[in-house]
DNA sequence: GCGACAG
DNA sequence: ATCTTGTCGC
């Protein structure tokens, strides 16, 4: 588990024995909830049906939790030739070469990272949120809007703000989260660095009015403003 | 074999 | 992931 534990691998049985290598070296300890700094990530690709064709961009939003605003957006961009292929289970070799891309034109690295994926909540118990934050040795949560893996400990209930246990077996992967009412939950997991409680509570501070915590939501937003509005220097 | 399947 | 305005409900 060294140098590039990102780079395309040659197959996906690589990518696994990979993954659960580097699960190996997760921490699921620590609170990033007095970071000032926050970074969130997240990426707008082209598909046959978009009215804008050309290259994925990936976005880094470098939120200041003080002031509560983006303090910054930096974007990159790749073509879908250099991309390795969306399949389920293996994202991070997909997108997290555009983010390191995307996070390298900060001015200043996050304390913490924000990601749309998941953190342990993987069936190898390393999604994106977790392989960046060991790649980059720096805390990450994941923030997903779809669940992949884990079953919920009951019914989640429909008050805003509510959450259970996302569990594999006994062991606890992540949390099914409310956070709005009326939405569809949003699935968080602790992706390095970060206690299983704190993961919640972190992305529980950084709820405004809309269903996805606020720095993932201007990411998601410039992420797809630069994609169609061209390229991305 | 069947179903499930982040973005 | 993408397309797409108004509109219905918590």
């Amino acid at each position: 588990m060294h140098p590039n534990s990102l780079a395309r691998p040659s197959s996906l049985q690589e990518a696994a024995a990979l993954q659960r290598a580097l699960a190996q070296a997760v921490v699921l300890a620590g609170n990033p909830c007095g970071a000032r700094y926050i970074g969130a990530l997240d990426a707008s690709h082209p598909t046959r049906f978009s009215k804008v064709k050309g290259p994925s961009v990936a976005v880094a939003v470098l939120w200041d939790r003080q002031a509560g605003g983006v303090l910054e957006v930096a974007a990159a961009q790749m073509d879908e030739a250099e991309l390795f292929p969306y399949i389920p289970g293996y994202l991070s070799f997909r997108e997290a070469p555009l983010y390191l891309a995307a996070l390298a034109r900060l001015s200043r690295p996050p304390e913490v990272l924000l990601v749309d994926g998941q953190g342990i909540a993987h069936p190898r118990r390393l999604g994106i949120a977790a392989h960046l934050g060991v790649y980059l040795d720096l805390p990450a949560v994941g923030v997903a809007k779809t669940l992949l893996f884990g079953r919920p400990e009951g019914a989640l209930p429909l008050q805003a703000g509510s959450a259970v246990r996302l569990m594999d077996g006994e062991a606890q992967m992540g949390w099914l989260f409310r956070s709005r009412s009326g939405v569809r939950p949003l699935v968080v997991s602790p992706g390095h660095q970060v206690g299983m409680e704190e993961s919640l509570a972190l992305v529980r501070s950084l709820m405004g009015k809309t269903r996805l915590p606020e720095p993932l939501r201007w990411a998601h937003i410039h992420a797809g403003l630069q994609r169609r509005q061209a390229n991305v220097r």
